[in-house]
DNA sequence: ATATAGTGACCGACGGGTCGGTCAGAACTT
DNA sequence: AAGTTCTGACCGACCCGTCGGTCACTATAT
């Protein structure tokens, strides 16, 4: 016996759906995706999805947690404590830069438009960004501890900092700015660090 | 057909509609708004919505439209060409700051999730934001000519300053930070044109 | 090995609720 | 009374979720 599961395919098929999922939300949204279509594009019938999910809006919040967990997990693995705040806000960058790069239809569900479709999530994904901005006061209190960061306002930087990264989606995923990632990282953290101002 | 002049308060209607209609969309989003909830809202028959706009969407677009002016219009009367940069910016970042505080639901529409929350609008609403980037691009452009402003990649800095800006609507308008908004904008225009890093 | 029964993943036609838009007539203006 | 504006009951397209049925595969019997 294997694993006692069912027959046939029972493993595979959930990734198929999540999978078919992500294609369909990411191009056409919420409202305008039909769920018969998820099923045609996973190569299921339609009832199948109700198998291992209750509701559209079940689905879809399954498919944004588990693509918020990846993107979190991306940033989380690149955040190193003992570094320097401008070390650690390069790497930051560079990893959402690079989980852009490499999940083109999950970065415009998670940024374009910023926040989900539907009411019933909108609670959950403020509690995500208020998590992230936690974060990085986090990061930014432990650079002015140690004389790295002026003693601006903690939240309005941090608020800056979180925002302005979200600005780049779009050119790297819609344009062609993939090739100039490194410039990119380059003149955004000196412009984080240092401001636009000609000493 | 085309009728001559309205009769009644033609004029009138048409602005109950949208200010009702801002009401709803800005509360329940596009999808979940009903026509018949904005009727009643603006105290009219579903019916008489229809000899004003010929569908929701276009509702939605007309009262879009309407908003996005409005908010241009309050950033470029106060963009004054012979100042220099900075101060520039910080008149934009108080208009702005000020548009968010005195149309709260305006402001949800606008900048919650950023984007429409319709398929159909969304070559419309990237027009817009490259429009607006294209002024930010002319006014650092302007400033980088003058010397004042570092040579780093311009559309970097406009991206980053456009974006940033929109990280406080949430705070403002959903929190009490409109005590603090002077103070909100020092910060803000210190970090932008100096950094955070401790010189 | 062959047959028979059992299991549950899979399917898609269909029911039913929802809501955008219509229209015949009421209400109002001139 | 003619014209214009307003109205809400009504229509029907749309689409989510269901459910009775199918089928591939397994388990047991002979």
């Amino acid at each position: 016996m294997k694993s006692g599961s069912g027959k046939r395919d029972k493993k595979g098929k959930r990734g198929l759906i999540i999978e078919a999922a992500v294609q369909e939300f990411s191009s056409k949204g919420y409202h305008d995706t039909r769920m018969e279509q998820i099923a045609i594009r996973a190569g299921i019938g339609k009832g199948t999805i109700y198998e291992y999910f209750t509701s559209k809006l079940q689905l879809f919040q399954a498919m944004m947690e588990e693509s918020l967990q990846a993107y979190y997990t991306t940033l989380s693995e690149e955040d190193l404590h003992q570094l320097p705040v401008e070390e650690r806000l390069k790497f930051l960058f560079e990893a959402h830069t690079r989980f852009c790069l490499e999940h083109k239809e999950l970065t415009r569900i998670i940024f374009f438009d910023g926040g989900p479709p539907v009411n019933e999530l909108r609670e959950w994904a403020m509690a995500m960004a208020a998590d992230k901005l936690k974060r990085m006061m986090g990061i930014l209190q432990e650079g002015v501890d140690r004389g790295e960061i002026r003693d601006l306002d903690i939240r309005v930087m941090a608020l800056v900092v979180n925002h302005s990264m979200g600005a780049f989606w779009y050119p790297l995923v819609m344009e062609g700015w993939d090739k100039e990632a490194e410039l990119l990282a380059q003149n955004y953290i000196d412009m984080i660090m240092h401001g636009i101002k000609k000493p």
